[in-house]
DNA sequence: TAATGTCAACGAAGATCTTCGTAGGAATTC
DNA sequence: GAATTCCTACGAAGATCTTCGTTGACATTA
């Protein structure tokens, strides 16, 4: 079955996901090799969720070798954004000035990031959206 | 069963909390009017949610009154910035820029909205660093 | 070629979340 | 006081998510 409207993904997608965007299109050995790093989880638990994933359409699948090689499906990007809006709508009333506050106060932002968030905001009040 | 710490709430839990951090204490039915101009759910549904989270100590049971009265027991902006953090963890490597970058990008952000961020950069600056 | 290792497929178990029906007790209404 | 309404408690079903064991195919090595 295939959906093609993408409800966030859960926890352990995202995992993978997040390998997927890092290290370009992988094997499930090496999706695994990179999720053990972090928490131990079995080689089949890796497989059978990148099954669903291909299933759900958040991965792609390349069945030329005979390790298949999966590739994200959504852009790192366009996944953050949808969390974004998701957690504004749901906990922050769509506000994006008090997430921004939470972000702030929820951990030390170093000078470097503030100055970045600056920038930021300067290109977007020029209009660079 | 009573836990400790507090992962975060699921949809259906936050849903909660937002009314009873916007109405203060409430009863189950006055929660359940809240919920259905949303989307439509049982009374027993949001019983049986608000029971569940009296065991987990999202909320306390005032059993006083024969409708039991509920509160929040976790502030809004502990929750928020709980949710927060944990975005920022999993979605974008503790990159509070990019998680601002992706805010600003996901909807249209007001000049208003804009400007309370600025805001809220100086303060940050100058006060709490 | 026999033994060993690697892989995908599959099924299933267990956990959590969501939903609601039913039962039984208390309050209100007729 | 009988009927109705409103409440909590409870159990259970269904959905989704996570985890892993087993199987059989294919490849590598001894």
């Amino acid at each position: 079955m295939v959906k093609f409207s993408h409800p966030r993904p859960t926890d352990s997608e995202l995992e993978i996901l997040c390998v997927l965007w890092q290290r370009g299109p992988s094997t499930v050995r090496e999706v695994h090799d990179a999720l053990i790093k972090n928490k131990p989880m079995g080689y089949t638990t890796v497989l059978k969720l990148m099954q669903i994933m291909t299933d759900k359409s958040l991965v792609r699948r390349d069945e030329n070798q005979r390790a298949h090689v999966y590739r994200a499906r959504v852009p790192q990007q366009e996944t953050q954004q949808q969390m974004v809006r998701d957690l504004l709508r749901r906990a922050f009333d769509d506000s994006a000035a008090q997430l921004v506050m939470q972000a702030l106060a929820s951990k030390k932002t170093s000078p470097q990031e503030l100055a970045d968030i600056r920038q930021l905001l300067d290109a977007f009040e020029r209009g660079e959206q």
